[in-house]
DNA sequence: CCTATCGGGTACGCTTCCGTACTGAAAAAG
DNA sequence: CTTTTTCAGTACGGAAGCGTACCCGATAGG
């Protein structure tokens, strides 16, 4: 529960932008949450119990297989939403979906979530453009997947990451990035390597610190951005 | 243009499920054509003027960065439509879409879509589900894209292919296999090599014919049917 | 019919990345 | 403080696929 007043304290971008209106379909419903790391927010194949609005920490939404193979199909910070397929108008899990980095957030129930849309269409129209911005995210992972070598997607893997946080160190082990990546946590680490050896990160146990950002774009090329400039274009500045 | 009595004829699954009440915002704007092979639907950058509903033939959706790298991000045959970021609200195209097999189909313009689509919540909701189920269809191939053999994004290709088509005979050239995967073209050569000592296809300049469906299934194992699932989930049995 | 183009077969060296596995160090648990 | 667990460093052989390139036969165009 979230009052009107409380808006001003609001980092979600999305949240940020509903409008006085539709506020009061939002807002109540709301409910705070800490979120740990690893926590899970969504399962594959069960209903999606909630939304969530984040306010800081990073998830990731992994595909996975009927053999359980899974490879990460994007990651949400406080740019956007999880429970993605609600909006769709679907009210199951197709993906995974659990914290990468520990954070906070908002929380709405499905049923509330889906009477707001149903109401109000500068509140769908606000979601879907949302929606539509993940679906460019994934379609870009799958082009990196691929094409990029190991080291590009690592690069862009963390470039999209640091885009949703305030520090630039990054608690992250090389066992998980590798299996976001759907690589070898060895080659992760040799990649790291290869980063610190140009300047561009420091690493410690479960630990990535990111120095030079400028270079770590250079090395991701054109694998990165182009999401990042749709979401732009969608939303406008601001 | 098409009168409510043509309907009977129509094989494209989502004009088939539009309702009785919907189809006066649709039907009368339905446009039949013709696509020829290689013709281009929509172009990456470019306003969106058309959605098609294929009635035969298939359509390639790639996904493209700012160095023109590009990749087959899913693929589009009678079962849907292209033209999805219309349906979340922007009518730029993030992809390039184009007939990968020559068909048919109708197609509408995008403000008679649009219009449609703000009128009718029950369409609204049928053509969001057919978005959602591209969606799950490219986290898929985002999936595949990192985790299999060039064997088996291969044989996943061909099969999603043939289920678009009512001929075993696939029309295309090693060239555009390579081209969609983002894979060397000598690289397919030596993957339908593979096919043929098994007995799965049999090859032709220019044309690759599937016999044994079940066999090539199991190459492509479970990086194939997942969407296909889903989108039965979605659609229920018909 | 002749010619140009296109699609496919094949080869070679090379890069990337995998599978596996062992080690030591750091951190957490007791 | 000691033990256990987790995380990272490293290595080696091998598989997969790349870049490139050359050749030939099939098809299309003149």
């Amino acid at each position: 529960m979230l009052e009107a007043h409380a808006r001003a304290g609001i980092r979600n971008r999305l949240l940020q932008k509903i409008g006085f209106d539709d506020w009061d379909l939002i807002g109540p419903h709301l409910e705070a949450v800490t979120l740990r790391e690893r926590q899970t927010l969504e399962t594959h194949g069960r209903p999606i119990l909630h939304a969530y609005f984040l306010e800081s920490g990073v998830a990731s939404v992994m595909a996975v297989d009927t053999e359980d193979r899974r490879i990460e199909v994007g990651v949400i910070g406080l740019e956007g939403m999880t429970g993605v397929p609600l909006i769709m108008g679907d009210a199951r899990a197709q993906y995974c979906t659990y914290m990468q980095i520990a954070g906070s957030g908002y929380r709405i129930a499905r049923d509330a979530l889906c009477h707001a849309i149903a109401e109000s269409e500068s509140l769908r129209t606000l979601l879907l453009k949302s929606a539509h911005g993940f679906m460019i995210q994934t379609a870009h992972t799958a082009l990196a997947n691929g094409r990029a070598k190991l080291e590009q997607r690592l690069a862009r893997w963390l470039l999209m990451t640091h885009d949703r946080l305030t520090t630039n160190a990054l608690p992250l082990t090389h066992e998980f990035l590798a299996a976001m990546l759907g690589v070898r946590r060895a080659g992760v680490t040799v990649a790291i390597h290869g980063f610190e050896d140009r300047g561009l990160v420091t690493a410690r146990r479960g630990q990535l610190t990111l120095v030079d950002r400028a270079g770590m774009e250079q090395v991701a090329g054109s694998f990165y951005g182009v999401p990042e400039a749709e979401l732009q274009r969608l939303f406008g500045e601001a």
